[in-house]
RNA sequence: GGGCGAAUGGCGGAAUUGGUAUACGCGCUAGUCUUAGGAACUAGUGGGUUUAUCCCGUGAGAGUUCGAGUCUCUCUUCGCCCACCA
């Protein structure tokens, strides 16, 4: 047999594929079980694929050939996620229009998929780029639209100035831009959001995005993240009335200039609050100006902190505050009079945008009142005073009448008693806000709506706003346009696009000139592939039951909050329509871990040290480095690449190809390899169903060595050998087989069965313990009794002159395993 | 500050229910073959020493157990994600 060389194989099984689209594509008729195996569909970017990439796509590609062996009907589809700014910033750079370089990167990524001999069935191949695709994503916002669930208002929003957008909340990491790293600003303008806060608890029979986690086959980590990222907290508001409004009677309470509400997950802390601090957004500094003695130096700290952006307030190492002399509020358990500070420490997106201080009790209160100066109340004792505050729930004290309850106890009846007096209530707050959808920019899906004067007066709450009808769908992008950045949307210079008829009553009108937020196109495409040719639906009834919801999703962890929460809130409303039959669309979700580059830092091209499959793939082949990559160490782990280990994948690959050469039809009966090759379709096979590929190859090297000590081989076991490792270097595979005389594809074959009566070795190593550690090891049969085992310990020689003189106290057995002897 | 996870040879990593620690691969050492090798093959490869019926070894310390990488407690270090969320 000649040498391996995977270039000439490689290319003749992948034009081979090609050409036999058939062994990839599924049949929506077929009653075989079905497998919905899915890849995180990639942003074409000009970049071409990373060994990344092809981490995640080779674990998924090998658990669709597997199911496919194993006789599932199985839909391993892929697409693109083509809209997005990287295409539009290239093309202010260069002027070549984004659906040209869109076209060209779709072109690489597909070619490389090929070269490294993924099964994907391109029939069904989806881009959201195209008009057929976010056709569907804009019947989506209609949908939203018609059940309340998308909006418009005026809010503060993120707006980065250098990509000239508002961003979602999401795409904001501490107040600087996700995608281009410049600092955030705050705007307020009219955005589109998406009610996704209606969906976090559950919602009649749809389980809430709180709850419907618990039945998800998900990483434990990624549950707890969105966990956190919703922010579910239980706590308390309270009204602490202004103090010239200090006499209570029922009518003050219900004007709010004579109160501010505050929230609180520790109410029990109360009688140590010694003062409350607003946020610097807060209404009150307008309603009670005239009040207000030291109005300018309050302005004046407003104005700075306006000023600021989101990542100067977190960069601020100390906390600033300015008092509002002259508006002092009262504390409704003491009735004592406390002062009122405004402070941009306080966040007025959140709660009530308004706090009770208590810095006995909290870290941050605490800070604050040392830089200026504030009263300290302890009210709360605990066994441990940790460092110089007690944050921790304890025992209460100068308490009034709840002194000597415990913290939990006393939330509960100090809550109760708010209630009762009309001063407060139980509230539970949550830190994840509507979606802002909303995009001024070009490259993305227009957002189907049309502003009509005319009908502005048919439902004044939404102003003019009139959907586009579905039968008007899609809304197409238009190309007339110049898409430098300059603050509003590109579309709204497009005269072809922005002016026209109103759907209603036919006159002079204009259209929503923004697009959507790529992740309104990323939070569906998993339906699509069901039925991604419909031009009546999204996707037919019956395919979605067919094929919904995804089994296996396989993709990077950076999506843990944005993707991942955005479909779950998709399929959750689908659910709560009607269109569908389950809450969930993603049952069991793997992240690769990071390849890190060879240096032990992330790769990065400013570093210098990206690797590129491409040349890897060149250099050791398709087979390799795919077998490679699963073999780094477990598919979730941070691992650094090492190209020097490839070899060691070369050599295995060449040691399977070259004992092909030894085969003989002869019937060879050696038990030992029968057990050992048992052993190993065993291991493969669970290895596989639980993703754990790099212990799965270890395996297959383990029985290819043994293989390589033997004179001749079975061509029956050889065979089912090459099934065995056809998921992980299938263009090998193929090669093999067809030398072996086999004229249809390897991948048509089924998957080996373990005999689990061959594995149990006839003889086992009974290891021998004195007093826990292994003094002698003997050749037993398996089936040995206890009595026979303790027997032959005590005799052995070893185990002799070790114990003589000695007591035995006593003798363990563990069958087929050990004798261990305690003196 | 919060959440999650990790720590095993020179390196990546193995180790079903507590039961032979370091599988598999890389690297390294020696040898064989070769005009040559960053090829192939063979043997070896945790540390120590008194070189064998030996001792020590899975971040540190304690505990449970005949027996702990694995279970419990305390601590240290590192990584990732989130973070002034009251």
């Amino acid at each position: 047999m000649e040498k391996y060389n995977p270039k000439e194989i490689e290319a003749k099984w992948q034009k081979y594929w090609i050409e036999h689209p058939e062994l990839f594509a599924v049949n929506d008729d077929s009653k075989k079980e079905k497998k919905y195996i899915l890849d995180m569909f990639p942003y074409p970017s000009g970049e071409g694929l990373h060994v990344g990439h092809v981490e995640s796509y080779t674990a998924t590609d090998i658990m669709s050939r597997y199911y496919r062996l194993q006789g599932k009907n199985v839909l391993h589809p892929q697409g693109w996620d083509a809209f997005g700014l990287p295409a539009e910033n290239y093309a202010i750079k260069t002027k070549i229009h984004p659906t040209e370089t869109t076209k060209k990167a779709i072109a690489t990524f597909k070619a490389q998929m090929g070269k490294l001999g993924f099964s994907y069935d391109w029939s069904r191949e989806v881009n959201s780029s195209d008009p057929e695709y976010y056709k569907w994503t804009q019947w989506f916002f209609l949908q939203l639209y018609k059940n309340k669930l998308a909006y418009k208002a005026k809010a503060k929003v993120n707006w980065c100035e250098s990509c000239q957008t508002v961003l979602a909340n999401e795409q904001s990491e501490n107040g600087v831009c996700e995608r281009c790293g410049n600092k955030v600003i705050q705007k307020d303008l009219e955005q589109w959001f998406f009610k996704i806060t209606d969906f976090i608890e559950d919602k009649g029979k749809t389980q809430g995005l709180l709850s419907g986690l618990e039945k998800l086959d998900w990483p434990e980590s990624t549950k707890q993240t969105q966990r956190n990222w919703i922010g579910r907290s239980e706590g308390t508001t309270i009204k602490f009335l202004i103090s010239n409004s200090k006499f209570l009677n029922k009518s003050q309470l219900n004007n709010d200039k004579n109160f501010i509400e505050v929230f609180t997950t520790r109410v029990d802390t109360i009688f140590g609050c010694t003062y409350c601090v607003v946020a610097p957004e807060h209404k009150i500094v307008q309603q009670l100006a005239e009040q207000i003695l030291n109005l300018k130096e309050v302005e004046k700290y407003l104005e700075k902190s306006k000023k600021k952006s989101d990542l100067m307030r977190m960069e601020a190492k100390e906390k600033t505050g300015v008092e509002i002399k002259g508006i002092k509020v009262i504390n409704p358990f003491t009735n004592e009079e406390v002062s009122l500070f405004v402070a941009d420490y306080v966040l007025a997106q959140y709660g009530t945008g308004a706090v009770m201080a208590v810095p006995a009790h909290d870290e941050r209160d605490w800070e604050f009142a040392q830089k200026y100066k504030l009263p300290i109340k302890e009210v709360i004792e605990g066994e441990k005073k940790v460092d110089k505050i007690f944050t921790a729930d304890g025992v209460l004290f100068d308490s009034g009448k709840f002194t000597k309850m415990i913290s939990e106890k006393a939330r509960a009846e100090m809550t109760k008693w708010l209630t009762e007096n009309k001063l407060g209530s139980q509230k539970i707050n949550y830190k994840l806000r509507d979606w802002l959808v909303s995009r001024q920019r070009y490259w993305g899906a227009p957002i189907p709506i049309i502003y009509c004067e005319k009908c502005a007066h048919l439902d004044p709450a939404r102003q003019g706003e009139i959907p586009v009808p579905e039968e008007d769908l899609p809304v197409m992008l238009p190309t007339d346009v110049d898409f430098n950045p300059t603050g509003e949307s590109p579309l709204k210079k497009s005269k072809s696009f922005h002016n026209v008829k109103c759907p209603k009553c036919g006159g002079e009108a204009k259209r929503e000139s923004d697009t959507m937020d790529t992740f309104v196109c990323s939070s569906w495409y998993y339906f699509r592939y069901s039925d991604s040719r419909n031009k009546k639906a999204f996707a037919g009834k019956e395919q979605i039951k067919k094929w919904l919801p995804v089994d296996l999703y396989v993709g990077g962890a950076e999506h843990t909050v944005l993707h991942l929460l955005y479909a779950r809130f998709f399929t959750k409303v689908l659910h709560k329509l009607g269109h569908i039959k389950f809450d969930e669309p993603f049952l069991k979700l793997r992240h690769q871990g990071i390849i890190l580059a060879e240096d032990g830092n992330k790769m990065a091209k400013s570093k210098g040290n990206v690797v590129n499959p491409d040349e890897v793939v060149e250099k050791f082949g398709a087979d390799s480095l795919r077998m490679f990559e699963m073999f780094m160490g477990p598919l979730e782990d941070m691992k650094p690449w090492n190209t020097k280990g490839i070899v060691g994948i070369v050599r295995f690959l060449e040691k399977v190809y070259k004992n092909a050469g030894k085969i003989t039809d002869k019937n060879i009966t050696n038990k030992k390899l029968e057990s050992l090759f048992h052993k190993t379709i065993k291991k493969i096979t669970n290895d596989i169903e639980s993703l754990r590929f790099n212990t799965a190859i270890s395996q297959m090297m383990i029985f290819a060595n043994e293989l390589d000590k033997q004179e001749s081989i079975s061509k029956i076991q050889y065979e089912k050998y090459l099934i065995l490792l056809s998921p992980f270097a299938p263009h090998i595979a193929e090669e093999i087989w067809k030398k072996l005389g086999h004229t249809k594809s390897i991948f048509l074959e089924a998957w080996p069965k373990y005999d689990e009566k061959l594995i149990q070795d006839e003889e086992i190593e009974l290891v021998i313990q004195i007093n826990g550690k292994v003094r002698d090891k003997l050749r037993v049969s398996a089936d040995i009794t206890e009595e026979d085992a303790k027997k032959l310990a005590v005799e052995s020689e070893k185990i002799k002159s070790q114990i003589s003189g000695k007591k035995i106290k006593k003798i363990i057995f563990v069958k087929g395993k050990l004798i261990s002897i305690v003196i």
